[in-house]
DNA sequence: TTCAGTGCAAAGTTTTTGCAATCCC
DNA sequence: GGGATTGCAAAAACTTTGCACTGAA
């Protein structure tokens, strides 16, 4: 069947525009962005394109199945391909995204799913940590940030909001 | 060392006040709650309590190490005592919040470790997917393909959005 | 021609900031 | 008493909604 977007639209009564495509194009491109950077994308090729056509097309093309978004560290969502499944792992620090195969979590979801009958969807969310260069500037340089005082030197900490 | 809230104010010059304690008691009774939640928790007691004052509160009580946030499947982060550590399994179907231990990652970690040098922290974000109850409800329901079909008919209620 | 789709502006939400009054130490 | 904290109001950031115009089929 036809697989293109035009064909997707189409077969639900609804209409391809320019729009849309470039919206789908600037996700594919971009791997996994939030909706203010698929704009910015997007705006480079069609400056006139409104954020709020973005909003509702991203919405739309999730709809229809084409992409999907995942929460990665703090608040924005961020939309990629659909077909593009793979765990994200999210520097807290810099905030860089390293990707990991989905076979990462199969363990982990026969796990929830025995103790718990909980369906893991391991594409859905992000997992958080530290990357490989951040965690190199910590043992290195203990430049500007001693901040994590005697409390407990925990991973988790600054790196959001 | 003294470990009462206050102690760890007063070691960083910082006061003590009413309002922080109850914060933090709101935080520990409600397990992980949105800064919303956590401000409904502590006008039952104290309605003059502003939620500017629980905004500020919870970022200084994380900053401090006394709470921490995780990422939940929408938006809205919750925060949880520091040390209630697990893992947060989160059904985007209806919202609901299971816990798992955070061993349930260990092999996880150590393997995004030796491939990527990437250092999870197991409970800042949460892992999603579809709980025991959502699950069956879809089982009942009928209407085919509960497992590969999270093309389109997903984000049911509150889960997202 | 028709009605889905768009742009623009305005309205919501959620979180942050400025400041005078307040209250902890 | 002095300065950290708070409450209130306004601002900022991020999304959604209403509506008249535009354009795909």
């Amino acid at each position: 069947m036809d697989s293109t977007l035009k064909g997707t639209l189409h077969r639900r009564g609804l209409r391809m525009t320019p729009q849309r495509q470039l919206v789908l194009d600037a996700v594919r491109e971009l791997g996994h962005a939030t909706p203010e950077q698929v704009c910015s994308r997007v705006q480079a090729t069609a400056p006139a394109v409104n954020i709020t056509t973005v909003y509702r097309t991203l919405d739309l093309l999730e709809e229809l199945g084409v992409v999907r978004h995942a929460h990665l560290g703090h608040g924005a969502p961020t939309y990629s391909e659909h077909q593009h499944r793979h765990v994200h792992l999210v520097c807290h620090h810099c905030g860089r995204v390293d990707e990991a195969p989905t076979e990462l979590l199969s363990d982990v979801a026969s796990r929830t799913l025995a103790d718990l009958g909980f369906h893991l969807d391991a594409t859905h969310v992000a997992l958080s940590g530290t990357c490989v260069d951040c965690a190199h500037d910590d043992e290195d340089s203990a430049d500007g940030a001693p901040e994590q005082d005697d409390t407990a030197p925990q991973e988790g900490a600054e790196g959001d909001r």
